[in-house]
RNA sequence: GCGCCCGUAGCACAAUGGAUAGUGCAUCGGAUUUCUAAUCCGACGGUUGCAGGUUCGAAUCCUGCCGGGCGCGCCA
């Protein structure tokens, strides 16, 4: 069936192909179908008459007759038109729309996917911040758009590896756990000055990961038995560097990180670790010291990264005090990356680290491998407000508003549905109060409900078929509910125009998949859902405004108005809300946003708040 | 100074090089005897920052300028 972007491709590719055949071009170009954007220019369009114009030698017009008598033939064609300077626009029957909606219906929550690609797989790298520290509002939409990404791909039939890298060594994790010394102590004695430097962390969660500290399993040995302050004395005995502040501190922040992404429906299929990656690192860059791609100056090596991808100078890769820098892991970690079998490493930073894409890229073409392997996606800042105001972001040094604070005031759904309101390099403004209100102006809402009323429709109409109908109706409203055995559904039932056109719609919702992955934009499945969401609820007043042609018979109706009910066309319309509704479940799936069947109303009454 | 990103309606943003540049919010006007009530319809609003260029066709690609953001450590 032609409902497909790619079907449509082809049928155009072989139309042209026959004409090639018969002698009526000469068929060097090849043709390229898309969707209108106006419903007035049909379904599909194509420019192949306007781009073929001067190969071909003829006047755009002409060819594109002579394309458009040829495309009249295929059945589930209704007509074709020539428009404008050459277009060739293309309507499908409406019954092979109708049709078509046995698809949504069969796949439910698969609808939209694809099969698998015969490719290499991708890796999807995101979050990855550093274990210092709960995560706050930025790092939420990274993981949000990183997340949405990894479905969005596989929908697309990639296969993808959703990955985290700890960077668990190095300085910052030290000054964790130094920090978590430096409480230890002012626990036991609050008078104790703080130290002088600016380094430490001075955020309220790690006196609390002070005050736990005895309970750790990194200090078994070393506090065991006897009272929590005994514990906590020899605890802060340790030196400030002692290794196992740092193993627990890090440890302890990558549970509480991994817990956050849980509650945000986040998750990893791997997590690759800075220190793991570290073990062989001297050998691998005295391997490309070795093939002259690494050079030794005043004491530091550089890796030869000049003059690729536009880098103007060599990088430090180890310090004059022996040190290896971030640069030199995260490149080693990428090569490591490839050499696990990727194709493709698709990264998700904060925008602010635009300046580093160059520098891996250089890196990896030092290595030899292609540059374009690697894609960044830059997330953009976040602005918190409440009703337009902003939110401090920063309550006191060290403090801030965390990714947690933030999904338990708004709720998963929102948190997750607001952040891919607008393309990843866009920033974001994040209206706490507009989340969590229930009005239209809040998308997640409106979607939300719009599912919720589908739903609610297609659970009074199994009321209705389970209770007193007359004859005739109850097998309709089967047939309408998709149970088996009930007696088929004439496509021409469902007639009107925007019953059509929101056919049509969520038809598409395949090839937005293909093209949103392709663009690497998860927003635009959250676009679908709010144009779905909206057509519908359009519908469904007008429909009952009009009190003469709801979906299902109001229940005020007396029995012989029942009976004279068009339950054919009340059947026809249940089977096409079922359709919508799998796409909106499939395209909320996508989003990770859940489709709730029915909304809950607060109590207290929010529509009495002022705005 | 060099480099990257961005500039679209009052605001927030859409638009594979396609046709009359869309959607939400806000504002104003209207509908509504609920199938879930908070829904819906209409109006207003544009020299796509400016000037050139490429193209049958430019918001989109190229060049220059203006304006905004960010990055340019042997930092992470």
């Amino acid at each position: 069936m032609l409902v497909a972007s790619k079907d449509l491709q082809k049928l155009v590719e072989q139309a042209v192909e026959e004409l090639r055949r018969q002698g009526a071009v000469k068929g060097s170009t090849a043709p390229h179908v898309t969707r209108t954007k106006s419903e007035e220019h049909g379904d599909f369009t194509t420019n192949y008459a306007m781009v073929a114009a001067k190969a071909e030698g003829r006047r755009p017009r002409e060819l594109a007759e002579i394309l458009a008598r040829e495309l009249q033939r295929h059945p589930d064609v209704a007509d074709v038109q020539v428009a404008g300077p050459g277009f060739v626009n293309l309507r499908l029957r409406p019954e092979t729309w109708v049709r078509a909606l046995e698809a949504p219906i069969a796949q439910g929550e698969r609808f939209g996917s694809h099969a698998p690609r015969d490719e290499a797989p991708i890796n999807v790298e995101f979050v990855s911040a550093n274990p210092t520290g709960p995560l706050h509002v930025g790092h939420g939409r990274g993981a949000v758009v990183g997340d949405a990404l990894v479905r969005l791909l596989r929908a697309a039939g990639h296969r993808v590896t959703a990955e985290y890298y700890w960077n668990d060594r190095g300085r910052q994790v030290r000054e964790l756990g130094r920090s978590v010394a430096i409480r230890l102590r002012q626990i036991l004695d609050p008078s104790l000055p703080p130290p002088a430097d600016e380094n430490w962390y001075r955020g309220e969660y790690v006196r609390e990961l002070a005050r736990e500290a005895p309970a750790g399993p990194a200090f078994a040995g070393v506090a065991s038995g006897e009272s929590t302050e005994a514990r906590l004395r020899a605890l802060a005995a340790l030196p400030e560097d002692d290794e196992r502040f740092v193993a627990y501190g890090r440890d302890r922040m990558q549970l509480a990180i991994l817990a956050t992404l849980a509650k945000l429906r986040v998750g990893f299929d791997y997590q690759e670790s800075e220190r793991r990656i570290a073990a062989s690192i001297a050998e691998f860059y005295a391997e490309l010291q070795r093939r002259g791609l690494a050079l030794e100056r005043d004491g530091a090596l550089f890796l030869a990264t000049e003059g690729k991808e536009g880098e103007d100078k060599d990088r430090v890769v180890r310090k004059s005090d022996g040190e290896w820098t971030y640069f030199a892991t995260d490149l080693l970690y990428h090569a490591d990356k490839l050499r696990r079998g990727f194709g493709r490493m698709i990264n998700i930073w904060g925008a602010d680290h635009h300046g580093y894409i160059p520098r891996m890229r250089a890196g990896l073409a030092v290595l030899g491998h292609p540059p374009q392997a690697l894609e960044v996606l830059l997330v953009q800042m976040v602005n918190l407000l409440s009703d337009g105001q902003p939110v401090r972001m920063s309550k006191r040094s060290g403090d801030f508003v965390t990714l947690d604070e933030l999904i338990d005031e708004v709720g998963v759904d929102a948190t997750r549905y607001i952040f891919l309101t607008r393309r990843h390099d866009s920033q974001l403004d994040f209206d706490i109060a507009l989340a969590k209100r229930k009005t239209l102006d809040n998308p997640v809402f409106y979607a939300q409900y719009g599912h919720a009323r589908l739903s609610a429709i297609l659970r009074r109409a199994e009321e209705l078929a389970a209770g007193q109908v007359p004859e005739g109706a109850r097998e309709r409203l089967a047939a309408g509910l998709g149970r088996p055995g009930a007696p088929p559904i004439p496509e021409t039932a469902l007639s009107l125009p925007e019953e059509h056109r929101l056919a049509r719609r969520i038809l598409a919702l395949p090839d937005a998949v293909l093209e949103a992955a392709e663009a690497r934009e998860p927003h635009r499945i959250v676009y679908f859902v709010q144009e779905v969401s909206q057509a519908f609820q359009s519908y469904y007043t007008a429909r009952w405004k009009r009190h003469d042609d709801p979906i299902l018979p109001p229940a005020r109706l007396s029995p012989e108005e029942l009976a004279a009910w068009d339950w054919e066309r009340t059947a026809a319309r249940l089977r096409w809300i079922r359709a919508i509704r799998a796409a909106v479940r499939a395209a909320l799936g996508i989003a990770g946003v859940e489709a709730p069947d029915r909304m809950e109303w607060s109590e207290d009454g929010d529509r009495e708040e002022e705005g």
